[in-house]
DNA sequence: CTCCTGTCGT
DNA sequence: ACGACCGGAG
């Protein structure tokens, strides 16, 4: 891939921003539920995570520990409105076996980024977007997160080609960015954002978007 | 490529 | 009634 267009990119990053406003993203909440909450949200809407959340909440206190006490299919079961329980209900506590074998936190932020990353390709269930996300929202580490949204808006703004593979996208754009952490984590969210409203698979809605001046796919 | 699955917007 | 959803495994 040719090296990506590092004016372009803050072009592009401005415009959301100035769209959009910041998207907060998981500010509030404790890494380790930032990483349960990346694992429930794969190929699913938050809105629905957030139900899921809740329902495990009423039901357990959300640690490694108490996850795992819960048998699979109880756990399945509060799961429910997240879609794709069975499988979550299992990703959720092979991972949270592995988080407490690797000494929770403590013993997690301990590793450099690579190995981190690494560490958790090695768990069932989660996969290269996974991942980064608990690289860059659960332990700040500068990792610039790959979505299909991100594929599809830049795509579509002339910036990647089809069919590139993952780290290809991604150290594309850590290259031509630097390593900033905020930027990573707005910048994300922000192109979730845009994706979701506006440069939507079907029918993108190209006539009310911000970047649709410098856009050549519409 | 197919499967996994409830919930939402259109 | 659909299609899409902050994907990953087989």
């Amino acid at each position: 891939m040719a090296t990506l267009d590092a004016k372009r990119l803050r072009a592009v990053y401005r415009r959301l921003l100035a769209e959009y406003g910041p998207q907060h993203w998981w500010p509030g909440d404790s890494p380790f539920e930032v990483m349960i909450g990346a694992i429930l949200t794969q190929n699913t809407a938050w809105a629905n995570v957030e139900r899921g959340l809740g329902r495990l909440c009423d039901r357990i206190p959300l640690t490694p520990q108490a996850i795992l006490s819960l048998p699979g299919d109880e756990l399945a079961a509060c799961l429910r409105p997240v879609g794709y329980f069975n499988l979550k209900s299992q990703r959720l506590q092979a991972f949270c076996r592995a988080y407490l074998e690797a000494g929770g936190l403590a013993g997690l932020r301990t590793l450099e980024t690579e190995a981190l990353r690494h560490w958790l390709l090695r768990i069932h269930g989660i996969g290269p977007e996974t991942a980064d996300d608990m690289l860059l929202y659960a332990f700040e580490r500068p990792v610039f997160v790959v979505d299909a949204y991100t594929r599809r808006v830049f795509e579509r703004l002339g910036v990647l080609t089809e069919n590139l593979d993952y780290e290809t996208i991604r150290r594309g754009f850590e290259t031509a960015l630097g390593q900033d952490v905020p930027l990573f984590n707005e910048y994300h969210a922000l192109i979730v954002r845009h994706g979701k409203e506006l440069c939507r698979r079907t029918r993108p809605r190209c006539p009310q978007c911000c970047l649709h001046a410098s856009c050549p796919g519409c």
